[in-house]
DNA sequence: CCATGCTTGAAACGTCCGTTCCGTTGAGGC
DNA sequence: GCCTCAACGGAACGGACGTTTCAAGCATGG
């Protein structure tokens, strides 16, 4: 039968027969192919708890591959670790030596993973923890959260949109659409609280709407880059998040990562304070369904 | 006692402390450092028989340096070779395992960092530069870029409709404000593009637009994680991204990363073909001015 | 509505693994 | 030359592993 030999021609056999195997089979097969480290590791019963079926389904499937069995496939998947070492820093030095101009795509994209990570690793040191315990603190206690952030930081406000909810809070995207921004929050108070979010040049309506919020008593917690920031002064509570950039492109991650902090943060001291609700899972230990 | 729980950590200790060692073990000793690969994924009868001495040696070897047993040792050379990209995965998981209690916010932060900076580690090996060339050529030759992604990628298509314009580069985002994405879809085209992001659990509507465009014959380039994505099979290009998880939350570090590598690279691609217009200075190269 | 064939879950099986135990070997001290 | 003790080889043990088997589940087609 076929069987193939190396991975990635493994890889490209299970996206073309994926619609003929059965359902447990694609399971595997869909497992397989995002965790192929756990493959190559694990044992034949830990691999089958973590992919959800049974050990033996695992052997099904590797002979359904054309394998001789369950040790004969994850061989394979052994062998792409061992084969796989000298890559990484090969592709860096080529991208080193190639030109200097930055047409290339891949160029651009470590580029901008450079960034990325500089910018993670600021923001690791310079965000007080102080600091954030208060935002938490603020939100905790707030009935509705609102959130506003413009252009560049309206990608971050959507997303604490999507999160809050999913952790059980509740919250309010101030879009702006048709221009009702000062509508959509006008019923903000003093038990609330708004999340604003802006960087340089900041946008006069996130700032607006900031004052608006606090000139109704609500607690304002702001992410922003700088001490000079409409935002700093108006906040209540404000963190500074100072991104890197490759070129003229900054970065968002950590800024990303910051709001996903105060989401989860957020949501674990609500459960925390909120219940003695029987013995609660701790929100990041929740097992391996729908990641948010 | 001793025994260090990384690869070179062990290797010092084994040079340092070679000569104190009987005969037997200080072949394992030469043997493990010549071959760590064996001992990675060999069985202890199989490393026994190549470096000549019995499997009984290996365990006397390994409690000699301070493990427990040979598994134990092993479990070093196995971890050296899954960390290839070396920190990330053993420290996220040492951040798992320590207390569940993630009640600290700044352990939570970090968490998130671990998770961001292992997925733009992975992003770096994994994506390969003749997709993004190819999917940097179809955007580059649309004339709307159309742009798709609900509820958690919203941010990176959001995003994305945020830089675009800026590069001088019409787009278009399907919000389904009010249900209307497919009229917001209606008029695209073979001449234009769709970018369209989702991970599993793929949204449907997302899948659905996707499917719409392609029936218009409109090129489609997905960002989505999986081969087995139902973007993968739509669409006319796609790139692979795995965002690492910290708890129930991923990253979105690496898809924002692409996002904006895509948008620079099509960018300068148009300036280089539309523009014998003068010595144009590069998007990534210019000055200090209002960062994207 | 039943018969058929494939898929699936669970338990049983036999093997090989890592480990332990014990007898033998060889070198150094008295 | 004998005693002591660490080092070593080899066999035996218990456990975990991959694999096989079998019966129940399920949809399909007659």
């Amino acid at each position: 039968m076929e069987a193939p030999r190396d991975f990635d021609a493994l890889k490209l056999l299970l996206v073309s027969r994926r619609a003929d195997l059965p359902r447990r089979l694609q399971q595997v097969a869909e497992f397989a192919v995002a965790h192929p480290d756990e493959l190559a590791f694990g044992t034949a019963a830990s691999i089958a708890e973590l992919a959800s079926v049974q050990p033996s389904t695992l052997v099904r499937f590797a002979k359904a591959v054309g394998y001789s069995g369950f040790s004969d496939l994850q061989s394979v998947f052994r062998h792409r670790l061992r084969d796989r070492w000298p890559d990484y820093g090969e592709r860096l030095r080529t991208l080193h030596d190639a030109q200097p101009a930055a047409e290339d795509p891949a160029r651009l994209m470590f580029g901008f993973a450079e960034a990325a990570s500089a910018s993670l690793q600021r923001m690791r040191q310079t965000v007080a923890s102080e600091d954030l315990d208060a935002a938490v603190a603020i939100l905790a206690g707030a009935e509705t959260i609102y959130l506003v952030g413009m252009r560049r930081a309206f990608p971050v406000a959507a997303y604490l949109a999507y999160a809050l909810p999913k952790l059980g809070i509740r919250s309010l995207l101030i879009d702006n659409v048709a221009h009702l921004g000062a509508d959509q929050l006008a019923h903000v108070g003093p038990r609330d609280a708004l999340v604003a979010i802006s960087f340089s040049p900041y946008t006069p309506t996130t700032v607006e709407l900031a004052a608006a919020a606090v000139a109704r008593h609500a607690p304002v917690v702001a992410l922003t880059d700088s001490p000079f920031s409409p935002l700093a002064e108006l906040a209540t509570v404000w963190l500074e998040v100072i991104e890197a950039d490759f070129g003229a492109f900054r970065s968002m991650a950590a800024t990303f990562c910051l709001a996903m902090t105060l989401a989860v943060a957020v949501g674990e001291r609500r459960s925390a304070d909120g219940a003695a609700s029987a013995a609660r899972q701790s929100t990041v230990d929740q097992g391996v369904g729908t990641k948010l």
